[in-house]
DNA sequence: CCGAATCCACAACGATACTG
DNA sequence: CAGTATCGTTGTGGATTCGG
C-alpha cells in the first residue's frame, strides 16, 4: 500500500492486492463496536435483540451495521426463522471464534493491567 | 459489564469502578490506528517522524492525539532529546509490549484467513 | 522536527418512522 | 422482532498555521 512504484509483475501485483485487503479487514474489525460483538457471541448463538440487551450503549443501527459487515467478512452467521414475529440468530463461524481467542487475550490483557494503568494516567493527569 | 442494578455495596461499586475503566480502555485502543501504531513500533524505538513514514496514511494530527493517548494509559514511553532541531523518541512500556503480543494475533489471524474472507465477500456481494 | 490550535468538510451516529 | 431509510446533530479527522 506504501509502495507508488509500479514493476508490472503478477506477483507484485497480488501481494499489493492481498495487503490492501488485510488493511481494509484491519480497518473493518479494529473497531470498539465489532470487538465487542464477538466477545458477547463468543460461541453461543443470541438472537439480535439479546445481543442489543447485552451491548451497553450499542443504538440499533450500529448493531445491525456492525454485524452486516461481519457477516461480509464471514464472521457470523445470519439465520432467519420465518416466524411471526420474526427471529434471526447469530452465530460466530470458524475464522470468528479464531478470532474471538485473539480478542479475549486483549480482554485478559485490559484486567491484567487495569492496575498499571490506573497508576500511569494518575500520573499523566497530574 | 452491563449490570444495572445497584447494591450499595463497596466491593461492587469497586467492581463497577473497574469495569468502567476497563471499558474504557478499551474503547481507547480498539481502534485502527493505535493498534497500527502497536505493531509498527514493536520492540523498536522510533522517532515521531519515522513512524508517521512507516505508518500508510497517518495524519500528523492522529499520530500525535493517539501518541498521547498511548502515553496517558501507559503504553508507550516518551523521550525527548532537547536538541535542534528536536528529536522525540517513542518505545513500548512493557504493558504495551504485552498488549503487542496480542495484536499480533489479530494480524496473523487476518493474514491466516485471507482466503476465507474474500471468499465470504464475494459470495455476499453477489 | 515536533506539538498545539484553529477551521471546516464530511462521515458517523442517534432518533424516528415505516415495512414485512 | 428485525431491517431499512431518512434526517438532523455531533464529532472526527485533514489541512494549515504558528510556536518552541
Amino acid at each position: 500500500m506504501v509502495t507508488k512504484q509500479f514493476t508490472g509483475s503478477p506477483d507484485e501485483a497480488d501481494l499489493r492486492r492481498a495487503d490492501s485487503l488485510a488493511r481494509e479487514l484491519f480497518s473493518d474489525i479494529a473497531n470498539k463496536w465489532a470487538l465487542l460483538i464477538i466477545e458477547v457471541l463468543g460461541g453461543r448463538t443470541l438472537r439480535f435483540s439479546e445481543l442489543r440487551d447485552q451491548i451497553d450503549g450499542i443504538s440499533h443501527k450500529m448493531l445491525t451495521q456492525n454485524l452486516r459487515m461481519m457477516e461480509r467478512n464471514g464472521l457470523v452467521e445470519r439465520e432467519v426463522h420465518p416466524t411471526v414475529p420474526p427471529k434471526v440468530e447469530y452465530t460466530l463461524t470458524e475464522p470468528g471464534r479464531a478470532l474471538k481467542k485473539t480478542v479475549d487475550g486483549m480482554c485478559d490483557w485490559t484486567h491484567q493491567y487495569l492496575g498499571h494503568i490506573e497508576a500511569s494516567r494518575n500520573h499523566f493527569d497530574g
